[in-house]
DNA sequence: ATGAAAGCGCTAACAC
DNA sequence: GTGTTAGCGCTTTCAT
């Protein structure tokens, strides 16, 4: 009931075209949107009545130009390809639109190039970025991070803000969960050398099997793909482990089509246990065990302090924000037989 | 080497500081990045190089002020989170930067709501929208077609441009596919009643079955996921099929796993196909057979046409833009035993 | 080929 | 509380 826009869709309804109809300045028609309080209750219920009628839309670029806010943030992602983002965008978006603002996703594509060159692209649109596991160099992300708030996932670059899971707690649950399925020895199936998450699970792996006398083992590095886990099988062969720790779902998943193609039985003859716990991870036959992200708090959260930053309240917080993870068990781990 | 934002990264570089440095009017910079041939060479070589040396970058929030062309466009999708819009969005993306466009992503998140809102928060920003899969009603959807040149996909809308795929052949090869098994009934496992797909996929089933002389019957509607499949196994073991046809991969996926936790087994037991060929399909035991849809091509074709459109080439092109599909065979389709 | 000036739609002082 | 007046950074006539 007041949207009319029979004919006369062309040019766009203004301020100005407000004002005159309700009978005020221009200014009093922006105040009566920006700051209801500072003018009378009543003008400002005509103004916002006329502006309906008229089916009046503010014109975005026009207040960024004036204020310099764009509303928008950047949501810059190494692969809308891969699912594990997939709540992670969904939380962003969450957590943006909850403040009112609009978010540009950028796609990295894997590779580093691409990754600055949209990040150039995007920069002067956006009031803030979130970078979720980038393909740049440290230094890169601090060029980056002094023209706009940036906030990195997965990743700790010195002297940013990040948002990360707590990858010693979560592998210390999947050790245990192995220890006490009988397991003497662990593999870890390592993701790329550039990851953070990578160094950190293989770190805490060695600490955990150290504390829990569990020998451990690394293999790798392998695209964080299924091919990627798949392709790692004939190396396993040579010594099979009866347990692996694998650098995330999808190489977990490609282990174990290799695994199954070359005979082998999961979980009966190794167990595998993954990370992040994507869609996937549940549809698979067996069920993967994997060591669970928050993947959708990481995005309200990365969001939410982004615009904490913005605001002016966080300056740079040196601490990263660590977030929980949880062991959720399925079908591909069991009890040692070997 | 032209980075160098020591500390007054403050202030960003305008087009008068170049036009200063370089010892021209704003309007020649002006010139000098936007009609080239209108300007000198060497002043224009110089503008370019002063423009490099003070890391200018145009606000674009003031260019589309000026020409109000954003640079923007907005995908709509009903839910981030759906595997099916993976590759799609990926598609969009690359089309978009391939002409300098940023994409603005919204999710409705399966609400019409959600998506009526973000619509309207969103299209004052852009030059235009693709609609993907939406929740929303054909005549809502024509308000915003008419407010902003407007794509749908996967939906045929009177009146508006759209890009679906080819379902009657897709259909067909399936059918065929299965007829060549030797199965003589196939069920429908229908998805969402207001999906324009669902409708095109089981009359397309009819009409294949009928000339092939098969039966056909439909069961359903269920929710397009994975939870959704796997609740109609219950209505579908009073009449069990040789073969199920599902609106989709994921409800196949859940279909599968009803099915094998009732006992019975697919393919030796069942035939299942889906339809889309997302990720998942392949990573399932056993692995879907599936129609597959040209996802990604899907996403470059929407945008290349909303461009078009947006550059007054195209019209209100009323035939839809159709994309072949082909089947893909894996494991979940085998002879019939009954 | 270049400069000067007006204006895109909105906000933000600054008056009254 | 409301009107007036400048801009925000860029493009675009219109002169020259």
């Amino acid at each position: 009931m007041a949207d009319d826009g029979d004919e006369a869709a062309k040019r766009p309804v203004t301020i100005y075209d407000v004002a005159r109809a309700a009978g005020v300045a221009p200014s009093t028609v922006s105040r009566a949107f920006a700051r209801p309080g500072r003018v009378n209750a009543d003008t400002a219920a005509r103004i916002r009545q006329v502006a309906a009628e008229l089916g009046y839309r503010a014109n975005p670029m026009a207040q960024a130009l004036s204020t310099s806010r764009t509303k928008m943030i950047a949501l810059m992602i190494s692969d809308v390809t891969n699912p594990f983002y997939s709540e992670l965008i969904r939380g962003a978006q969450l957590a943006a639109s909850e403040a009112e603002y609009t978010v540009l996703l950028a796609d990295a594509r894997e590779s580093d190039v691409v990754e600055r060159l949209s990040l150039e692209r995007v920069l002067p649109a956006v009031e803030g970025i979130v970078i979720g596991s980038s393909r740049m160099s440290d230094s890169s992300l601090r060029v980056i991070a002094k023209q706009k708030p940036t906030i990195v996932l997965n990743r700790d670059v010195a002297g940013l803000p990040s948002v990360v899971t707590d990858n010693p707690r979560g592998v210390r649950r999947a050790v245990e969960h192995l220890g006490e399925l009988g397991h003497q020895q662990i593999t870890y199936v390592a993701g790329p050398e550039a990851s953070w998450a990578d160094g950190a699970r293989w770190r805490a792996l060695r600490e955990a099997g150290h504390e829990l006398e569990l020998h451990t083992r690394r293999v790798g590095p392998v695209p964080p793909t299924v091919v990627g886990g798949r392709g790692v099988v004939e190396k396993l062969l040579d010594n099979l482990p009866t347990a692996v720790l694998a650098y995330n779902d999808l190489v977990a998943i490609g282990l174990m089509r290799g695994l199954a193609a070359a005979g082998i039985d999961v979980p009966r003859d190794v167990s595998v246990i993954g990370f992040d716990n994507i869609m996937a991870a549940e549809l698979v036959t067996p069920g993967l065990t994997t060591v669970a992200a928050p993947l959708r708090t990481m995005g309200v959260t990365a969001v939410k302090n982004l615009q904490a930053i913005i605001n002016g309240a966080l300056h740079r917080s040196e601490a990263a924000f660590v977030l929980p993870t949880r062991l959720v068990q399925r079908e591909s781990t069991a009890r040692a037989r070997r």
